[in-house]
DNA sequence: TCATCAATTTAGATTAATCTAAATTAAATT
DNA sequence: AATTTAATTTAGATTAATCTAAATTGATGA
């Protein structure tokens, strides 16, 4: 079994690599883990032992199948949990984020298992990220950003790029939700921020900063 | 912020209080907690270094109030996640144990209450174990055992006094369930042994370990 | 009362995860 | 190619939780 440390560098790790599709880095370990290179280095030994990543001194990292299979196995049920909190127990999507870090990692597969089902074997989380199923499989997502988005079209939000609290907090504020309709109405060249209307209802200004981390499909 | 370690040494010094009354020994928690004596030692330290428990030197400990309230808090969550395990992931109570022993250690008390709600603040898990409320406050549970049964006489089951996952599934496979109805037939003298009637329908027969293990209030 | 024994504690190590500071290496610049 | 710089690794400590073995203490019973 592995302790929960090595589980969320095995987590850290494939999503720096699924972010820019290179060689994962020391120092951007850790920054994302919160510690310092030292301490990575160290880690990266560990698992390099353990056959879950592919190490050599300078080079950078990348998982090995069995460590992506971990990987892919504390993102599901990190996925799972957070659905889970917000459709039976009904948290807001800017709340669940802390909760669902701990809860990934209780291991018992028969419950993952039965988490799924009762959840009705969902494709996606409350942030619009695909689950991945107990194979390690999951849908791409290859959204554009609404920053991409053009002057009167319409689109569908599909989910967000930045998970921090404070700016789902603000989505909703603005009126944001997964699965709402977005027309662009106008760009302004000089910052490239947007007047949008929301479900045909409600138009309201944004700055690029949020349009870039808001992912979209083009509705057709 | 307690460890997981602590936390389960506070509700092991619980559940050894709560058997028999007295201060609890270090061998009884290394017994309890799989560890040695000497390991013991050394928490009980840092526990009355945190103000948890009271502890003098060869005496045997007892918990403060503040050690109490933690004890409970982590027996409620375990509690309320063994129900909902059970009643709304339709696990076996014989399957539930294990996966509680992580989620209880899950820090959110938020969660916790949405939870509570969730299930509709029950008053007690799938083995009849009271649920401690958030103020830390429970029923005392002072249920008979069925070995003290009279013959003739008709009982409801109100829970278990053995956890193990082994009896458990034995008890499954005799028919017993929570809430079920148990009509003494006879006593035999020997071996304390008795032949029962369960819900009316099925008549067996179960040595006084079982019946020991078995705990029951008078149905009037 | 005093010797014996069992329970408990202390002493000294070990392992996992972390740190700081120093050393090393690869990459970038001149 | 040589030098500088930035990233990375190594060295040496620290803390939490654990262990074994040795020492201590309190209780028991002769």
């Amino acid at each position: 079994m592995n302790s929960f440390t090595e589980e969320n560098y095995l987590k850290a790790i494939f999503k720096l690599h699924e972010a820019d599709r290179l060689a994962v880095s020391t120092n951007s370990i850790a920054e994302k883990m919160n510690t310092k290179a030292a301490t990575v280095t160290d880690m990266l030994k560990k698992l390099a032992a353990k056959n879950l990543i592919n190490y050599t001194r300078y080079q950078g990292v990348s998982l090995t199948a069995a460590g992506r299979k971990i990987a892919l196995s504390i993102i599901r049920k990190h996925r799972l949990w957070e659905l889970f909190l917000v459709e039976k127990l009904n948290f807001r999507w800017n709340e669940v984020h802390d909760i669902a870090e701990q809860l990934e990692h209780v291991h018992s597969s028969e419950l993952v298992e039965r988490l799924d089902k009762y959840l009705g074997f969902p494709k996606h989380d409350p942030h619009g990220d695909p689950i991945p199923d107990n194979k390690g499989r999951m849908s791409p997502s290859r959204s554009a950003l609404l920053e991409t988005g053009e002057a009167g079209k319409k689109y569908i939000m599909t989910g967000v790029a930045d998970h921090d609290s404070i700016f789902l907090e603000y989505l909703d504020k603005l009126g944001f939700s997964l699965g709402c309709e977005i027309k662009v109405e106008s760009i302004t060249a000089y910052d490239r921020s947007l007047h949008i209307t929301l479900n045909r209802k409600k138009t309201i200004h944004i700055s690029n900063d949020v349009a870039r981390n808001i992912l979209i499909s083009q509705l057709r």
